[in-house]
DNA sequence: ATCATTTTTCAAAGCGCTTTGGATATTTCC
DNA sequence: GGAAATATCCAAAGCGCTTTGAAAAATGAT
């Protein structure tokens, strides 16, 4: 059923149905009845290539989602960040077409997609420090927004982010307070924004005090359970232990839990965790009191915002870039304590 | 750019260099050559919707990912099961859409997808007993292969599904033979057929060896971290708590940990557990030894299958339906031992 | 050199929609 | 009641590609 044949059925011209159905106002509301009727009888939607042909706009946002190669790992935050901009896309009839391209290829993925037309903008996933794809895509003129930012870049982008700085300062911080002197960073890779900005966070709580940077202290990789247990019991041999840890997600703190309980500890009775926690649909912090101390911020909330600035930004693509700074909470669980009196 | 104005540029037709690009045997190969270079020089790729009203054929595979509207969660192998789709898609040409639908949407989903002529195929996510949806796409006549099976279901369709029955059969099996008697299932919501068929397994087990089901030891629910922990706690609060857990994911099962370790209780020594693992990227079983005894079985490769299977129905969709059954592999880990002697 | 083949190229139709510019019917106003 | 204004509808062009059917050019056979 199309438009051709809907229309001979109905005996009106196209013109005046597909005005109907698109809600312009030149046709009689008797006439708009009785062509929504039939459309909804017979079944009828219109062909997308064919509208998107015509009018030159494909109503469908891409996400191009770096796959780690070495890992084969897939972020985990993902599933939640597309379930939260999925529901802004609904409000305004886009549709989302995902690439997962491995590291590197990003480049190719984005020329093809703004070139074979298949979207009306991106969301870039995962920037680096000086990412080139800001120049690239800037350079292009697909409208685009980054979920995160990345430092290095000068020319001007739009972008959602936490602020990972400020979350990762306040949780050393908190537990620099409780008298925590040896404080671990258990980070994701440093080449990525998200991790630089953490372990600025840090560094700067830990210089505010005086107290020395400690690379022993400083792990980074991707942030899977296994690597969060492997640097924990790692850093727990050490001759000078940390009293505290700080772990770069749910996943990874889950493996430090592991861990330390190897090792006999008691949470926050011996050692001190705080993670950072983006709210996954599939992996609370707990129910009632959190299982972690944690600076959490909502990568679903972020995803629907992202999706909100692009849809903004493919409406008017001549406004100035614009950005939106998430703030994280510290909720304080059952994972941290003060420091242990004596080692 | 496109096509006219490339052809125009080469000064030949456009059919020459649209035959050119797409390998026709009918163009002398050194035009074909010169074809080529320009539209690489010219960054020129074919408008896809342009492509697709002219060849009727989107190259584009729909994945509707139903949510769970009561919990707003995302299933978290999603991410797995695609990054495996995408490379078969990778390498035939095809793109991915997604679309999250709430649970119940699902129908006018898929007609709306079909109708509008996005895709190509689907890849139906989370069938449920007796699903209405096989019958809604073999009507609509739109290929589609189904992650999992339906129960229930007497028409014929293809489908690519891990052996759930016989490995929780088998989990089952392993602890008995291990001497436990009291064993626990915390398994998925049992409307979904996945979760079905693991009760039946389970069931099954205990079945062949006269040990009569309790209707206690056996929950039920989306498979979050809470849950697992909050079941574990509740049952080993019971006059004859198991001493042993069969948990039906990763994430279940670190939430049954962390309620063992909260009672003082030594896995493999005081309680036993099995989960299933689907061997997701970011949440690896342990890297040695496993963590937990797990049934495992790749959820990735389930993606690669499900898709190569979707691919080739969508080239011959009159050949009969097809299936695949994965095979899990029991995995003996760090989590099991015999069952504590006396109680 | 001529005719039959084969190779190479092209013009034009068509995919299903939107939209422009124009035609026709209906109201409104004096 | 008739001109002007407005409401309603339509034919046809165009979006960028593929593909059919035909023409032109090159090659081979005689």
């Amino acid at each position: 059923m199309n438009l051709k044949e809907l229309s001979q059925h109905l005996k009106l011209s196209q013109t005046t149905v597909s005005r109907a159905l698109n809600g312009y106002p030149e046709v009689r509301e008797a006439t708009r009845q009785r062509v929504l009727e039939a459309a909804a009888k017979l079944n009828y939607s219109p062909n997308s290539k064919a509208q998107s042909l015509a009018t030159g706009r494909s109503m469908m946002i891409g996400h191009v989602i770096p796959v780690s190669n070495q890992h084969e790992m897939v972020n985990p935050i993902f599933g939640d960040f597309i379930a939260g901009a999925s529901q802004a896309y609904a409000r305004h009839g886009y549709g989302m077409v995902i690439s997962l391209v491995e590291d590197g290829d990003e480049a190719t993925a984005y020329r093809t997609l703004a070139s074979k037309g298949q979207v009306d903008g991106i969301i870039v996933h995962g920037p680096r420090m000086n990412d080139e794809r800001v120049a690239l895509l800037n350079d292009i003129g697909l409208p685009f927004v980054v979920h995160g930012r990345a430092t290095g870049v000068d020319e001007p982008y739009s972008w959602v982010d936490v602020n990972n700085r400020r979350a990762f300062e306040r949780a050393t911080d908190f537990l620099l307070d409780l008298g925590h002197k040896r404080v671990a960073l258990i980070n994701g890779l440093e080449h990525m924004d998200f991790a630089n900005r953490r372990r600025i966070g840090y560094a700067s709580a830990l210089e505010k005090r005086g107290i020395p940077l400690d690379e022993g202290l400083m792990r980074a990789a991707e942030m899977t359970e296994v690597f969060g247990h492997h640097e924990t019991r790692d850093m727990l041999q050490l001759d000078d232990p940390p009293t505290a840890i700080i772990a770069g997600s749910m996943i990874t703190a889950i493996g430090v839990r592991r861990a330390i309980e190897e090792f006999g500890l008691t949470l926050s009775q011996d050692i001190s965790v705080v993670t950072f926690d983006d709210d996954l649909s599939y992996l609370r912090n707990g129910s009632d009191v959190p299982i972690f101390t944690a600076t959490r911020s909502s990568v679903r909330e972020a995803g629907t915002r992202s999706a909100e600035m692009l849809i903004d930004r493919i409406n008017d693509p001549e406004k100035p870039a614009q950005s939106h700074l998430l703030e994280a909470e510290l909720l304080v669980g059952r994972s941290t304590g003060p420091a242990p009196s004596s080692r």
